[in-house]
DNA sequence: GTCTATACGTTGATAGAC
DNA sequence: GTCTATCAACGTATAGAC
């Protein structure tokens, strides 16, 4: 009531504001729809998922969902450039360090991070994948596979200049984004095994040092 | 036709051999919806799978699937009972072997060879835990809660023997797991980053090799 | 931009003849 | 045990008033 008094009386004296203001309001709803989107589309799955259970948990009425995304599919592919963009960002700590030590480290706490911080976006991406990839298989053969590509020149540079073991480069990226992955994907699993109950900040640093140990020692590295 | 007038005749001298007859069909039939369903789940997931789908795939009518299995969520729960028991087979390589390295090779390749026979049983099952386990759960709460404690006790001992480094158990299995199952739920991935192509037989038996290095040097076992 | 009512397609499941 | 026809329930998407 008061926002909506204080955002009329803005609207009498700059107009541009007003227009800003509607802005703002597109934004917060398509915020609380995509975030509504993605906790459903992790819990259900695309086709388990429903546009009236988005819509209730966001707070709004279905047909005011469709409004501002057009069919499911189009909601859907949307949240998954969004988990694209987050992957690729976690992705870019890998480059520019040299030494591959703290390459690795930065590189499998970032992912240890983001598996923290956004379970359900790794989940929708997980199902995605597992199910064939439908909407992000063309993604994954170009701007993926060029992504593996140099990091497996990087990690064989790293073997030539005996930095590290000799080993599948490939093979070596698919276990680090298995194991980090693992712990967002797996998270009900691993809450049941752990007691019924979810890592703490704490033990999950715990875990995380360990992944990385892992995932050094897996290269040479102790 | 041929069949029908056989076993009619059959069942006028032998009534149980004619039963013996009826089971075979039965268990043929089942057969063949069992394995249509696992093809249907592991690529639509439980809601997205349909009956029709299904029955077309094992090449019956959508009534007979639904005269051996009353509803799809029984059909689903079946068939994870299935795919259940094949984990907890894989499962006992691990066992009343002493030495680690020789018991942790042997059950990482039990575990990849089981991603690489039955990759869409792994998804099906990766799909059900991502989705929460629904019908799994108490199951991940009780069996395999068990087991896992079982074998964080034997690792436990061997880090106490010195025979390996000390570790948390509990993330040394889970890399175990994520590592291998990643190469059955991820395989349309992985084929994509492959030149389109899946492993063959001898590059997969690289990859595993691969693998057991990878899990080994994470024991300090080199 | 918001929301109620509804049209339309899909799907799980069954009835009932063979 | 097999199969065709059918239906009730659900879910997507829209029309149209506000």
């Amino acid at each position: 009531m008061k926002m909506k008094e204080r955002k009329d009386s803005v609207s009498k004296t700059y107009v541009n504001k007003n227009k800003d203001q509607k802005e703002i309001v597109r934004d917060s709803n398509q915020k609380k729809i995509m975030a509504a989107a993605e906790v459903i589309f992790a819990r259900f799955g695309f086709k388990g998922a429903t546009t009236e259970k988005i819509a209730k948990l966001a707070g709004i009425p279905k047909a005011n969902l469709h409004y501002y995304y057009k069919t499911k599919a189009i909601l859907y592919q949307e949240l998954l450039e969004i988990i694209l963009n987050e992957w690729m960002e976690a992705a870019e700590v890998f480059d520019n360090i040299e030494e591959p030590q703290l390459a690795l480290t930065k590189y499998v706490r970032s992912k240890m991070q983001y598996s923290r911080n956004r379970p359900l976006a790794s989940k929708v991406w997980a199902n995605e994948i597992i199910h064939g990839a439908p909407v992000v298989g063309s993604f994954l053969e170009t701007t993926l596979k060029q992504w593996l590509n140099d990091r497996v020149e990087i990690i064989q540079s790293w073997i030539e200049q005996g930095k590290i073991h000799s080993l599948d480069p490939t093979a070596f990226i698919y276990m680090i984004w298995s194991v980090t992955q693992h712990y967002a994907d797996f998270e009900q699993q691993i809450e049941i095994l752990n007691h019924g109950e979810s890592y703490s900040d704490e033990e999950y640093e715990l875990k995380t040092q360990q992944v990385v140990k892992f995932v050094l020692a897996s290269a040479g590295l102790n």
